[in-house]
DNA sequence: AATCCCTTCAACCGCCGTCTC
DNA sequence: TGAGACGGCGGTTGAAGGGAT
């Protein structure tokens, strides 16, 4: 990375920090994060804006407290890989590891606790996180009846640019609320300091985008297929043409950005 | 109303495997 | 084939929210 540590941002990510990536990963696909880190003119790494967009940006995930059967599906998987808990995400659509992760622990920090008050009034010891229907084991029937949505070792939120957001307008459209954040934490953010916002703001911001790029960005379009990352290597586009690019395209405002990308 | 404590979860860090040159 | 770059993963931290006192 051409950026000096000192120079980098850290800490939470602000409302324009998350429309930059979005943008940015719309046109490039989840894959480039360095690349994405450079030419989005965002003081993040790559790995930075990896983590932001597969554990809070993408389109795919799910929001909110686990669904029963998906607490007992992430014990039974536990119980199978272990700390794994990419692998263990795979099998849960919308969840991320991280999520995962942070489940477990709260999890088992109660379930050590309540082993804790329980074995101290009796000698009966309880492993409560076991669900009847599964033990330590595998061959789970839970588990392995599962719809795996698994795809070669491919997470489900390992959707490479352009086609992701068909997903994405897919979501907006529907007005379905399988992408709602908690919006306890975020709360408008109008100094364009570090601030609080709501995901709903930023779909609004995307979908307004969204008309004034689509006929660059239509997945069935020429057009678009010409902005895959793919297809930008085999043709004459170079790294450094395309950092250019992206680079010519920060500092814009969206609607500036907006314009550009439809001229 | 103040503050203390617990819970939650976003984000960072460091290591490791894979890829590319 | 080896070195460097990069991405992915698991562990950990710390800020913020919310309930209890």
């Amino acid at each position: 990375m051409g950026q000096d540590d000192e120079t980098m941002r850290k800490g939470p990510w602000t409302e324009h920090e998350d429309l930059q990536l979005i943008l940015y990963v719309r046109m490039f696909g989840d894959r480039r994060w360095d690349f994405i880190a450079n030419v989005s003119g965002l003081k993040r790494t790559g790995k930075s804006c990896r983590l932001r967009w597969v554990n809070y940006l993408h389109p795919g995930l799910k929001r909110g407290k686990m669904a029963p059967h998906e607490e007992r599906l992430v014990l039974e998987l536990h119980s199978k890989f272990g700390n794994r808990w990419s692998r263990i995400a795979r099998k849960l659509p919308g969840r991320t590891d991280n999520e995962i992760k942070n489940y477990w622990r709260t999890h088992m920090r109660k379930k050590a606790q309540e082993k804790k008050k329980t074995t101290s009034r009796s000698q009966s010891p309880s492993l409560s996180y076991c669900s009847s229907s599964s033990s330590i084991c595998t061959n789970n029937p839970v588990v392995d009846s599962m719809p795996m949505i698994e795809t070669k070792e491919r997470s489900f939120y390992d959707t490479g640019g352009v086609e992701m957001f068909t997903i994405m307008k897919g979501k907006n459209n529907s007005n379905n609320n399988s992408f709602k954040t908690p919006t306890t934490r975020f709360s408008e953010s109008t100094d364009g300091q570090e601030g609080h916002y709501s995901m709903d703001e930023i779909w609004k911001d995307i979908d307004l985008l969204d008309d004034s790029i689509k006929p660059v960005f239509d997945p069935y379009s020429e057009l678009t297929a010409s902005l895959t990352w793919d297809s930008c290597l085999s043709t004459s586009w170079t790294m450094d043409g395309q950092e250019e690019f992206g680079k010519s395209m920060f500092s814009l405002t969206s609607k500036e950005f907006s314009s550009r990308l439809t001229d």
